[in-house]
DNA sequence: TAGATAAATGACAGCGCTAACATTTGTCAA
DNA sequence: TTGACAAATGTTAGCGCTGTCATTTATCTA
């Protein structure tokens, strides 16, 4: 047993302060119950003293698997997966995991790529977003041997675990709304046309299909990443290209509000003249005027599930439910209370 | 040399396939110049069609470093703190560090936890919010032995390096045009009164002082967090108050958002009856009726500024500027177009 | 051609921790 | 009192990699 000249202080040295052996200070911070009372507590005392936070990466080189919870995901910076996030970490502080984030930039190589740079350190679990890996992909999830989950959608053939929703009939409920409500011309915004805008156009256009309402000049979609703005930008588009248009179901709620922002510079008067619907329900649509419809999304719950399923996994314990359906919830508002 | 159970490739399996010692393979990786040309192209021959990806517990533990950058600050979650880390991921993306978050939730104390745990990873280089640290959490910064960036402020006495702006002086620019424009009863709205809040707050406090125009009775703040719905309540709370505010400076473009709302749901015309000015213009603020002024302030050029200072540091690079006040621009709008 | 020097490679130890097994200690029934 | 058994603790080895220093090979000069 030596110090070390950086002055971080090692296992040995708790150790040898508590007079104890390494191993029994390992299993004080990690199993406590196979630990005396009394060396528990005289460790618990040391470590305190000393500052002593164990070295993760000798652990992670020890034992079969380290304290890494990989969370891959499109974008960090989108709204959507920020909520998750949040949900994620207000279930892990309370843990001794850390999470290892990363970003696939919607590109299932890059995916691929980050999926082994995380099986690299040989994670306690994993959590990634949607149903749309490619084959390479999917097989080193199935060899990861840890719990994986994957989130933001539901589907068939979970690889693992599974925590979503139908973004299909998310799309199909807001379109159903719309056309009970007497919108006859409604259109289609799409920004950043990921697998799940991609589900949710169709959602859209069955229900369009259905009523023989289907028009292809009135979907419109860009792989730009979805703004304000280009709401704005998508909405003038539109009313040149199809101006018989009297409602617009948008992808998400940026593009919901960056077209009631245009319809109004428009003098279109919403919801009389044009309906408007939303994707996710954020939090600023409640409050616009008139308010915004939108589907609601249970994304911070979402991130608590995955993470809970992850850790009940890594556990041991047995998922009583490997798949849960979050669903939605159409929250109607004034943008598409049409009257008359 | 033997393989192991699970799969995995390691060094000694490439080494052994290629023909070389285990240090020329690690050597090939790490500092590719120091080995021939034919042993590298042999080595990374093998790796690729292996698959090989080093073990970085294993790279930590041998070396007195990880390749862990650790970046912590208030919230995840935050706008404002998601547009620095997209700037930080951009620049990492082709780098072989990975990126740490942690998330002090406006503790000072959470801080100094978190960095103790960042510290016990040894990381290759930290970033941290802000310059109100705890003196512990100073002396563990300062004995950390790696690049230390101070991000979203600048201020005397870095710990190591610094990129930022002042609050103080965005405010003041705020507040001067605002009074420029003829407004006289500003009132300041602030939520989630972090330090930078804070600074705001003494910049606009500075500048009404100045005029003559300071007034307890306008200044309301909370610590939740804000929103654009928070926005609409401490209007409506405002106006109650003080029915004679004729201007809103707010903390920030969600709460800036919601006063616009909140005044058009009262019919109280924006900038005839109402000046707004927001603080960081999100994109939403552009778009706006009216368009809201806001202090333009530069996040994902932080976030891209400090990793590569960081990155400096690590290459041993000298910086240059290790103090960089990035500065702001104030974006006048509609929101404060007062005519007559 | 020998000797000096640089470039390339290798042997070895050890980073701090934990799995697996071994040993000690305490407790109880027969 | 002894043996059986469980609880608590210890010993040993090794996880996969890199730092250090030693050695080999290539290159050049006198």
């Amino acid at each position: 047993m030596k110090k070390r000249g950086d002055g971080r202080i090692t296992l040995d040295e708790i150790a040898a302060a508590a007079g104890v052996s390494a191993i029994t200070v390992s299993r004080a911070l990690r199993k406590p119950e196979v630990v005396s009372p009394a060396a528990r507590e005289r460790i618990r005392i040391v470590v305190e003293e000393l500052g002593y936070v164990p070295d993760p990466a000798a652990s992670a080189l020890a034992s079969p698997r380290s304290d890494v919870i990989g969370v891959l995901i499109p974008s960090v910076t989108n709204n959507v997966f920020a909520d998750v996030l949040r949900g994620i970490y207000s279930v892990l502080e309370a843990e001794r995991f850390r999470l290892q984030l990363a970003n696939s930039r919607y590109s299932t190589l890059e995916e691929e790529r980050l999926l082994r740079i995380f099986l690299s350190q040989r994670p306690a679990g994993l959590i990634v977003s949607g149903i749309d890996q490619s084959e390479a992909s999917r097989k080193l999830l199935f060899r990861a041997d840890c719990p994986v989950v994957q989130i933001m959608e539901t589907g068939p053939d979970p690889i693992d675990m599974m925590v979503g929703f139908s973004h299909y009939e998310g799309a199909r409920a807001a379109v159903s709304h719309m056309v009970d409500r007497g919108y006859r011309r409604i259109a289609f915004l799409g920004a950043r046309m990921d697998p799940r805008t991609q589900r949710r156009l169709k959602g859209y256009e069955s229900v369009l299909r259905a009523h023989g309402m289907h028009d292809e000049r009135l979907i419109l979609c860009t792989p730009r990443a979805s703004t304000v703005q280009l709401g704005c930008e998508l909405f003038a588009d539109l009313c040149d290209r199809a101006p018989e248009v009297d409602a617009v179901f948008c992808n998400n709620d940026d593009l919901a509000v960056g077209v009631l922002f245009e319809a109004q510079r428009r003098r279109i008067s919403v919801p009389q003249s044009l309906g408007i619907c939303g994707f996710n329900d954020l939090e600023i649509v409640a409050v616009t005027n008139p308010s915004i419809t939108s589907v609601r999304t249970f994304r911070e719950d979402m991130g608590r599930r995955a993470i809970r399923m992850v850790l009940a996994g890594i556990a041991g314990k047995p998922v009583e439910e490997p798949v849960v359906d979050l669903g939605f919830e159409l929250i109607a508002r004034e943008s598409t209370a049409r009257t008359g």
